[in-house]
RNA sequence: GUGGUUGUAGCUCAGUUGGUUAGAGCGCCUGAUUGUGGUUCAGGAGGUCGUCGGUUCGAGACCGAUCUUCCACCCCA
């Protein structure tokens, strides 16, 4: 054989078993999307670079593939950028097309465009693949798909209330118990950087406070100190490190902190918002959990974070985020259009249900009969049957070649076909089917009425 | 992008300080059994040891490069 082939780093095949699993939680998703009201829409797997460069910060220019020009590309290429080796600056010049790296930009791209056919509030649903050239671990790939929901023209809080509604709706749905939804406000945070003298530091001061639980508090600390954030303000920071248990009690001690700074108590009155309203309505299965440390997405989040963490016992990154976003429009020239929306991650869903084995046993959807081909008079008067049984909503199929009998029950047996009929010449002659049931090896001759019947 | 790690049959893995013809289990194919699968028995096929180069009389093993896997950063679903 010649060299094996294979497929680019990140990226995987599914097999029949993998789609149907893949298929069920999108199925389940897209499900609980409808039922809130979103529409589907969908946009291209390429987009003009423009549109997505600078919008995810330096690390995300990086991670974005870049589509490289068709044709004499060195001829048009930045020559001067050419010879210096400034691959950044030469970049541009030699590709105008980018992959899609999340659904968020693209959808504002898309608001901004059909801005006079669409109606407002917008709430739609996308379900695509995202490429991010990143290096793969677990739970990490370079194609993914994401699952989003996001609702744009409307600044109402109880639009965050739905999107926790509907993060509990489909993890629910999915029997996947013990998720947490966790819960902070951009407001929130850029008061405490206002109040410890670091406003201009803000990505800084978040990227930092971020890593709370996965470095300690030393760390932390340490980390803003070198990012040059005061001494003084770092120890107002101090309640912040043991900042946990219940919404309320937070939101006290998070008042106490943000007292002086209007942006930060306007944050505190909408998480407050929120959580009077959840614990109103209840939640099925998922935990709400305020966490002052969740720092994501901050190039264009502005009000609400979210990010939905899988049950404890399995070690996975998030598998949901989203949030509000006041102005993801206006960097497309669209002012003062809200937006706020959440997003699944499929392929770390399926990597949480896996572990768990939280999948249906009957998420594959198999033929339900094989009949045996016993020659060409016999596989006719079979496939007369197989048409009535479909006709019936009954996955039945012919094997299509007059192989041994070992050789076709083997092949039933394989693919966990549940019944066999077998037609050959008596059964022909009086017009009836007999049928095997493969796990007990039972056999009962029927008519196709019986037949249709028992399957 | 930085540092580390992994790769031997379809799958899971052995393979001694470098030494004849690279093994096992499972799976696969054929037969025992021409209208009966799963169990059993007998036989069989299948490997450029990720790839390319180097050291050596000799490399699956040692060295280098590269690809891939997983992990820690970075960042993120």
């Amino acid at each position: 054989m010649a060299q094996k082939p294979s497929i680019p780093k990140g990226t995987r095949d599914f097999n029949p078993e993998q789609v149907a699993k893949r298929n069920y939680i999108f199925n389940t998703i897209r499900g609980a999307f409808e039922t809130f009201g979103f529409q589907p829409i969908e946009t291209p797997s390429f987009e003009n670079s423009e549109t997505l460069m600078g919008k995810y910060g330096d690390e995300g220019d990086r991670l974005i593939f870049k589509i490289l020009n068709s044709g004499d590309f060195l001829g048009k290429a930045n020559e001067e950028a050419y010879e210096a080796k400034d691959s950044l600056k030469l970049t541009p010049s030699i590709s105008e097309k980018a992959l899609r790296y999340d659904l968020t930009v693209p959808f504002a791209r898309y608001v901004v465009q059909h801005q006079n056919e669409i109606e407002f509030p917008f709430k739609r649903y996308q379900i695509q693949p995202v490429w991010r050239a990143d290096r793969p671990q677990k739970g990490r790939f370079r194609e993914f798909y994401q699952c989003d929901a996001d609702v744009v023209g409307s600044d109402s809080l109880w639009q965050e209330v739905e999107f926790i509604q509907l993060y509990d709706a489909v993890f629910s749905a999915l029997k996947l118990e013990g998720v947490t939804i966790k819960i902070n406000n951009r407001k929130i945070l850029s008061g405490i950087a206002e109040v410890i003298g670091a406003h201009d530091k803000l990505i800084d001061f978040t990227v930092a406070l971020d890593k709370l639980d996965k470095i300690g508090e030393e760390k932390v600390k340490e980390e803003m100190r070198s990012k040059g954030i005061p001494e003084e303000g770092i120890e107002k920071l101090q309640p912040l490190f043991s900042l946990s248990g219940a919404f309320e009690t937070q939101i006290e001690v998070l008042k106490s902190i943000l007292s002086t700074s209007e942006e930060g108590m306007k944050g505190i009155e909408e998480l407050a918002f929120i959580d009077n309203a959840i614990s109103e309505l209840g939640l099925q299965t998922a935990a709400l959990q305020l966490d002052v440390t969740l720092a994501r997405g901050l190039n264009y989040y502005t009000g609400a974070i979210f990010e939905v963490a899988a049950p404890d016992s399995v070690k996975m990154g998030s598998i949901g985020g989203g949030g509000r976003y006041d102005d993801l429009t206006g960097i497309f020239g669209l002012k003062n259009v809200s937006g706020v929306g959440i997003s699944f991650g499929l392929d770390r869903i399926y990597l949480v249900l896996e572990e768990l084995n939280k999948f249906p046993e009957t998420v594959t959807k198999n033929v339900e009969v094989l009949f045996i081909n016993f020659g060409d008079k016999e596989a006719l008067f079979s496939l007369k049957a197989i048409k009535t049984l479909r006709e019936n909503g009954i996955n039945a199929e012919l094997y299509p070649d007059a192989a041994k009998m070992k050789k076709q029950m083997n092949h039933a047996n394989k693919r966990a076909i549940p019944y066999v009929v077998l037609v050959g010449e008596s059964e022909m002659t009086s017009n009836t089917f007999t049928l095997k049931t493969m796990k007990t090896g039972e056999q009962h001759t029927l008519t196709l009425e019986d037949l249709i019947a028992h399957i």
